[in-house]
DNA sequence: CCCATTGTTCAAGAATATTGAACTATTGAA
DNA sequence: TTCAATAGTTCAATATTCTTGAACAATGGG
């Protein structure tokens, strides 16, 4: 396995973020790695969706700079880069965190 | 022409606001709109774009509940649904647009 | 009515997403 | 060390979405 990449602070991209936080099951990721970093993938909220699925979304995250993943053992130790985002984009994770994601309501 | 869709304020999901931002053309069509609205496609700010890829970022935008556009004699006036969208999601759109989106910087 | 202007729709190729199957890395046991 | 189990990744095939030239539709002026 070659090493994951991960990009530098400075190189997290605002389209790449907003990207990455458009699907469902890594919204869900983000929401669950926030209040309770780090996970592994199987741990990541998704039951209902394969492996290989849930490895191409962690990948996504990761190449956005949301997502921290480094081998601990036989499986991987996930961890938002919290810090490191909100240095880069104040405000951002919070406000799209702090939504309701749940029924429309008006 | 059928007429356009805009879906409900109620009905604007936090995943199709995100996906419609994260679009570099979107989301300067957006910027553009919050500082100076109405416009017309032509407007928008991304001059290099064929018509047809800037009319279906538009219905991008309008399907996600970011625009609206109405028929105003032989073009549209597009318009960011600012006011709902605060409502819908707080802080998100002011959150969004208020990064930098220039080269990244540490 | 004819035509210029502004967008939309259509269609074909390009790019990205989904997922089963095969493969890799690590750990523990025999 | 060798074998097996576990956790993810990579590959390959299909499906969905994106891009854009060309054709079409709607409006307004002469």
């Amino acid at each position: 396995m070659r090493s994951l990449h991960h990009p530098a602070a400075g190189a997290i991209t605002l389209e790449g973020v907003l990207h990455a936080l458009s699907d469902p099951a890594r919204l869900q990721i983000v929401r669950n790695l926030d209040e309770s970093c780090p996970r592994t993938c199987g741990e990541a909220g998704c039951p209902s969706l394969p492996r290989s699925t849930l490895s191409h979304h962690f990948r996504i995250l990761r190449e956005a700079g949301l997502v921290r993943s480094e081998r601990d053992g036989v499986s991987m130790r996930n961890t938002l880069r919290r810090d490191e985002l909100d240095k880069r984009f104040p405000g951002l994770l919070t406000a799209v965190l702090s939504q309701d994601c749940g029924s429309e309501a008006d």
